[in-house]
DNA sequence: TTAGAATTAAAACATACGTTTGAATGAACT
DNA sequence: AGTTCATTCAAACGTATGTTTTAATTCTAA
């Protein structure tokens, strides 16, 4: 079995992996079969199960190692932040919180060397993804980075319930799991967007969140009180 | 061939259809096999193949008659708000046309007696679907009533560049689609939601889709003037 | 060089898929 | 009654899937 790619492996262990992930995105998990990879790859049929035991298992293997480096990223850009607010005596903002968790997802998004661009689109849609395995895979592997930032944002928006920042936080990893999918993913508005310059996306979509999060409170569904927004 | 469902077929192709619908939900398009179909739908296998020709047609059927019923209530929500301002001798407000546009998806999604809510959880995956066949097909349906309302939210925000609008909706149907796919189908969130009820959840999401169209403009890329947003 | 383990290769495994066929059914019309 | 025609049915079609098996090959270490 052995770690990374054995001893002296060609590396098929990783050429198999890049193949996965780059079908993965085009096709889809369930309609890219083994042979679509092995066929990429170069390799063998009877490598993927040899080197991974199953499909699944070659899954979650492309998942664990990408998600890992993100989330690590994310955890390590909120550190930086929390740290230098408590030398300078003062709390986080919620501008910095969003900062930390979604610009890495942007840079690894927008990085056309790394293979980083290629799974951010698989990751975007496999939030939704039908496939149970799969969510309860992910619901695992984000728990605790998730915990951490709804902490921090909760405690950067004094007065805002916990309850919304949920919710807002789910609203937001839509929007940016739109933006990641991009252009080309979503055709809906297909020749229409004229510029699509990945770099000018991360000050779109993070002015967009930040409106968003900070947005007024909406009236609980009681129909009593004022308008909490200004209506336009 | 025939219209809706024949002489006296005991609503054979209509079964096939509502079938086909959760299935899809459930287990997405390719994991969703003829056999589980017709088994669901009670009928026999070659049903699907003699009254929608093959399965490609059939999942073009079932997202055509609820997307063409979806879309049309937008369009006349749009008529609505358009004749009132044109009445009264004033513009639209962008708050309006959001509404016109996602409040219909919203009350589809949250309406527990139609099968509303089942085919708006498959909208909202099938965006990003990687299937090129449907997501052509998607764009092509919503083609003329995606232009109606990025022409009226461009009249309704003067001063706002095009391009920029079409970010942000783009951005808001993706907070939508996250919004409606909801607490059950991404479970990242398991068990920290207390509160799933579905009539708070339109406000909660037009607060945060208003706050984040109305969000300053991005700095445009070069690296020159001041930030136009408050930072917090 | 040789023994032994790790890896690759070709072929077959059983199962599932979407679709097609041809006969049986049953109601509507002459 | 007989005929017609749309529909349903059971069965089989060919193809593709993930996985397993067995033999050949390559590399490592003594």
């Amino acid at each position: 079995m052995s770690s990374a790619s054995g001893r002296g492996g060609p590396e098929t262990r990783g050429r198999i992996l890049d193949a996965a992930e780059a079908l993965f995105v085009e096709h889809g998990l369930e309609a890219t079969s083994m042979r679509m990879i092995t066929a990429t790859a170069g390799v063998n049929l009877a490598a993927v199960n040899y080197h991974f035991g199953s499909k699944e298992n070659l899954i979650q293997e492309v998942f664990r190692l990408r998600l890992g480096e993100l989330n690590q990223r994310r955890l390590a850009a909120l550190d930086r932040v929390e740290d230098a607010a408590g030398a300078a005596g003062v709390g986080v903002k919620p501008s910095q919180v969003l900062e930390a968790f979604f610009e890495p997802s942007l840079q690894m998004a927008t990085d056309e060397t790394h293979g980083g661009r290629i799974f951010m689109q698989l990751l975007g849609r496999t939030y939704t993804e039908p496939n149970a395995f799969v969510r309860k895979f992910l619901a695992a592997e984000y728990a605790d980075t998730l915990e951490r930032f709804l902490d921090a944002l909760y405690a950067s928006l004094p007065g805002v319930p916990r309850e919304e920042i949920l919710w807002r936080f789910h609203f937001m990893m839509g929007a940016t799991s739109y933006a990641i999918a991009g252009t080309d993913a979503l055709q809906l508005f297909a020749g229409k967007f004229d510029d699509e310059d990945p770099a000018r996306l991360i000050p779109r979509l993070m002015s967009f969140l930040l409106g968003g999060l900070r947005a007024p409170l909406p009236e609980l569904a009681s129909g009593a009180d004022a308008p909490a927004h200004a209506d336009d």
